[in-house]
DNA sequence: ACCGTTTTGGAACCACCGGTTTCGTTACTC
DNA sequence: GAGTAACGAAACCGGTGGTTCCAAAACGGT
């Protein structure tokens, strides 16, 4: 049985928040040094200077230890309003694009794999994270609903998709410079609140 | 020293092929049952009914082995001209579409975690996958641009990640249906050409 | 001041994994 | 038939994830 997460005091010694720092550090560096696959509990535990017990007090497993250094729970917080679909957009793009883009290349999708691997984790995921972008951009929806900026209201779901994906392929399907991200993401930006506006493209006159 | 690949026979016991399919498929079977993570080299010894001096005689490594069975030597071929470049990117967007959702969720972001974690296996990644798909990429837009279908020529990479992005966060990332995402792409691929024929989206009134 | 509770770093422990090697056997070429 | 290499099976090794135990230390309640 793993470790509990949070054990309440009633009494007895304290946890150290700065063991919480040091295994947070530590986690960081090494996945920078050696990459997901190859970070071990016990090379954690050395790099911050405490014992395996206290990494396994508060993270059950090394997926959730990963999980929980690289998306606190303060992820995606309520998204203020900057006036444009575009801006509200781009705002929320940013912000992914850059967790994205600051650990080392194969931490995503290491975390991803083990996300698919573990259902628990899974859940974990969906409500922390996916729930959190979704409700931001519904309420970035209504926003431009409100201003008459958009002719249709697309599906969250699909909308997060096709924003994140290219970003998501860049990095790591096709290994390119973090550098070119914000071009990236602000042509595509363009393109779509251009079709967003304008309704959606013509049907083609050539047959599929 | 891992095993080599290729030991050529000027005598001696052949090799047979059976022992590579039945590999192969255990390799396929068993990402299916316990996912990418959990795939142990014992099982698919056990599970193909082979010794695992077999395996290491044809595969360096467990990352290795994965990685030849889902992306065999004869993958993305030359493109047939279809016509008009929505049929052409249809035809090799369906293609990766379909090669990132048969196998189990887990498998392709567990793939790409050990290819960014082992240069070796990134180059073969690079050149085998991604030379191939730029170069198909290239000669799509070569033949669009002899149908004047493009007003402005996109950096393949860039149209890559546009085009397999959304494909790519739709599966792995939002973990959302495969039976979706035809309609997903059918409509990604109507508004990307018909922005590229009718030229970037005007530049925006509003102020970012 | 004292006691019970909890955390601390450190170390030991276990089952298992990836990878290598060895074994006797089998199948093919020269 | 001699030589060679692949075959399945098993043993072996260093290392890993995860658990547990330990004595010391830090706190709240009384």
């Amino acid at each position: 049985m793993p470790a509990r997460k949070q054990a309440r005091n009633p009494g007895g010694r304290p946890r150290d928040s700065r063991v919480d720092d040091a295994i947070a550090t530590a986690v960081r560096e090494l996945l920078v040094e050696v990459g997901y696959p190859r970070l071990t509990m016990a090379e954690v535990a050395a790099r911050a200077g405490v014992g395996k017990a206290a990494i396994y007090r508060r993270h059950a497993t090394k997926q959730e230890m990963i999980f929980d250094v690289l998306l606190p729970d303060r992820f995606l917080a309520v998204p203020p309003d900057r006036g444009s679909l575009r801006a509200d957009l781009a705002a929320v793009l940013a912000e992914v694009a850059e967790a994205m883009a600051t650990p080392p290349p194969g931490t995503v999708p290491g975390l991803l794999a083990d996300i698919h691997a573990d259902p628990a984790l899974h859940d974990r995921f969906t409500e922390r994270y996916l729930g959190a972008q979704r409700r931001t951009l519904t309420e970035i929806l209504d926003h431009a609903t409100a201003r008459g900026e958009l002719t249709t209201r697309p599906d969250p779901a699909v909308l997060n998709a096709l924003l994140v994906g290219p970003a998501f392929a860049w990095l790591f399907l096709l290994s390119e410079s973090p550098a070119e991200l914000p071009a990236l993401t602000s042509a595509l930006l363009d393109a779509a609140v251009a079709l967003a506006t304008q309704g959606p493209p013509a049907p083609r006159t050539t047959p599929a």
